[in-house]
DNA sequence: TGCAATTATATCGGATTGATATATTTTCTT
DNA sequence: AAGAAAATATATCAATCCGATATAATTGCA
């Protein structure tokens, strides 16, 4: 599954300019994949090569013609194919982490403010999530916001709940190297 | 942050081969970050010619040799200054989720198989983790450790209460698709 | 009126993955 | 003890993807 797929996903949901499709995937993919322009244009002309969408290209003066693609029965079912195969393991890649495996280098203090603001921000995405959940047209999208808030509240628990054992490490790292 | 600053941290708890070094990223770091061979040598290759870590080669017969790697001073500079700056967003890429995002899409049946089979995956790792957890050597690396298993448990039990969301949405996607 | 934000397309270098090639040594199974 | 399988070990390559950058009109608002 990669970036042209979830292209066709999106337009699955209906006609988009490039632009738009880079918004859904901000809004409504955010939680599960990343896409950047730099991928989202380059498949949006091989698709169309290939056939699994058309173009509808508006002349416009002084800029780039406004697209708007729209997913074809070919690219329906390559789309289809794609999503019944069994999903690759996820990728995650966190630096916040990686600091944290190396915090017996770093002054307690900075691991201490590390900690507060992924907090902090975890708590503001969890607000944001709940203003919008309800209002979600479907079951299946209220289960996605649901479960992204059920994930980073079990991290704000645990971080809270555990904190000590990892500020108390960081201590001894920095009173050793003292 | 990139494999080059991870492979620093890596031989920062001891010297290592590429191999090696690949090892620790799945057994020790596979929760918080994913490098393949194909990022670690040339990562290494570039680190020795800037001088951040020294390398012993040991000859051997027909094959290459085999090259252990060591951090240098200059190398723990480089990768303090690294770990001090703040850490970018986590970056996250699930197809199990986009699967779900698109249920309505597949059979009731496909997506109840897909659901227990991550839940079955997700208990496995968390057993894994429960047998090593207590026996790692550091406050730091039991914290993470229980932090992948609080977050893994929290996936279990929010797909457990609410998997009936999406197998009612789907079911009503099928038989509207009739 | 002026300035910031949004809309909109597009490219490019550099980073990264996943597959592949190659070959020895160790461990397990029968 | 033979043979199979897994682990050890280095390395490269095409394809993919990200993040930054360039460009420019329009919209909202103070």
């Amino acid at each position: 599954m990669d970036i042209r797929t979830l292209c066709l996903g999106v337009l699955t949901m209906g006609d988009a300019s490039g632009y738009e499709i880079k918004k859904t995937f901000e809004e409504r993919l955010g939680l599960m994949f990343h896409a950047s322009y730099g991928s989202i244009y380059p498949a949006l002309n091989k698709l169309t090569e290939e056939g699994l969408v058309s173009c509808r290209a508006f002349a416009q003066e002084k800029r780039p013609d406004k697209k708007i693609y729209s997913i074809t029965s070919s690219g329906r079912y390559t789309f289809l194919d794609e999503i019944m195969k069994k999903p690759a393991a996820d990728r995650f890649r966190s630096e916040f982490l990686v600091t944290l495996m190396f915090a017996h280098l770093l002054p307690v203090s900075t691991i201490a403010e590390l900690i507060d603001e992924r907090i902090l921000e975890s708590q503001r995405k969890i607000d944001s999530m709940s203003s919008d959940c309800a209002d979600l047209p479907t079951d299946r999208e209220q289960f996605l916001c649901g479960y992204g808030r059920a994930v980073y509240q079990a991290e704000i628990d645990y971080l809270q709940e555990n904190r000590h054992l990892l500020e108390a490490d960081a201590l001894m790292g920095t009173r050793a190297a003292e």
